[in-house]
DNA sequence: TTGTTACGCGAGTGATGACTCGCATACAAT
DNA sequence: ATTGTATGCGAGTCATCACTCGCGTAACAA
């Protein structure tokens, strides 16, 4: 039943926006009463969370599990895979992606954000501290910022703006700036 | 009038939050009547569009006129400087930066920021197409968007979370990242 | 002084939507 | 069969706004 709300949710929001967000229109979605809502959650906001919650997760568990499996190897071909891995996932829900970055006032989600930002971060922290050849910058841990925010912002807009790049070149000038940035 | 209204709309939208701004608090903050307020505006939407437009229009004008003013500079100094007028923008209304970014569903605002992103970014574009020496990547409006959209969310994320590094640092790294994409 | 106009006022209206509450139904236990 | 319990229902309540409308008033013209 919590799952069939949620899919709910997330139908609502991909199809009619966040404005059309309502329990009436998420429990018609569902097909249950407004009221059985109440049953099973608190009240709206947390409808909301749930959904937000998972595609962020699922998101960054996508990128998370690329960038782990990559972790052994090193070099321009890791960072392509990586970026490539990330604008899939980004691409692989446009409109949800769209509502989420745009629509959705994103102080609710900020603070789960930026925990999954911070896996990210220091899984890539690891990987540049480890390898000294590949990293130049004094400080690991800055620099996986850097990398993390620049990144994810040119792949959202990437993927959400009439992209002024194809697909392969914005890929080619990821792994320019991150390579450059690096070993500069 | 047009100005106080606006002028309280800021307020409201900085000292109380996005939720709290209905056109009562807004009315009331100004110390006119609701009514007066549709006098001036045909709907609440048009009062907030206005109170965004600026800030975006007076941020970006600041960022694009530093960038302007070392048009015939080069080198490592001149993108620090630029840098630093970003991120010095950014940091003199912090206030309203959150609620703009994080409160505020940005469909609203995305054409108008969309804009000025591609004002700065022409600028930059015309930079690079005249100095091959500085930048060694083939599209120079790619490299632009690139830079433009990478040194945005780094600027945004610092002034706004608690910085995982000091000014300066930051600055150093986004030096870094710029000569080193583009020498790349 | 008087007439006119336009500005500002603020109580009111209508719509919306989150949430509730008393009822019905299905099923389990006795 | 009968009673008890839990689950779902959906009309209704209550609060919140965006926006309106008819009035008072103040400034200015005659």
């Amino acid at each position: 039943m919590v799952e069939r709300i949620v899919a709910a949710g997330r139908q609502v929001l991909v199809d009619d926006g966040y404005d059309a967000f309502s329990t009436n229109r998420v429990a018609a979605a569902a097909g249950v009463s407004p009221g059985s809502l109440y049953q099973y959650f608190p009240d709206k906001a947390t409808i909301l969370d749930l959904v937000v919650d998972r595609y962020l997760a699922d998101t960054a568990e996508q990128v998370g599990a690329a960038l782990s499996d990559r972790i052994t190897e090193f070099g321009p071909a890791m960072v392509r895979d990586t970026a490539d891995a990330l604008v899939a996932a980004l691409e692989s829900d446009r409109a949800l992606l769209r509502v989420v970055s745009e629509e959705l006032p994103l102080a609710r989600s900020r603070r789960r954000l930026t925990d999954l930002e911070r896996q990210v971060r220091d899984l890539i922290t690891a990987y540049l501290a480890a390898r000294p050849e590949l990293n130049h910058r004094p400080d690991a841990g800055a620099a996986a910022w850097m990398l993390v925010l620049a990144m994810e912002n040119l792949a959202v807009r990437w993927v959400l703006d009439q992209p002024p790049v194809p697909r392969e070149r914005l890929l080619d000038e990821m792994v320019a700036m991150v390579a450059g940035y690096l070993l500069s």
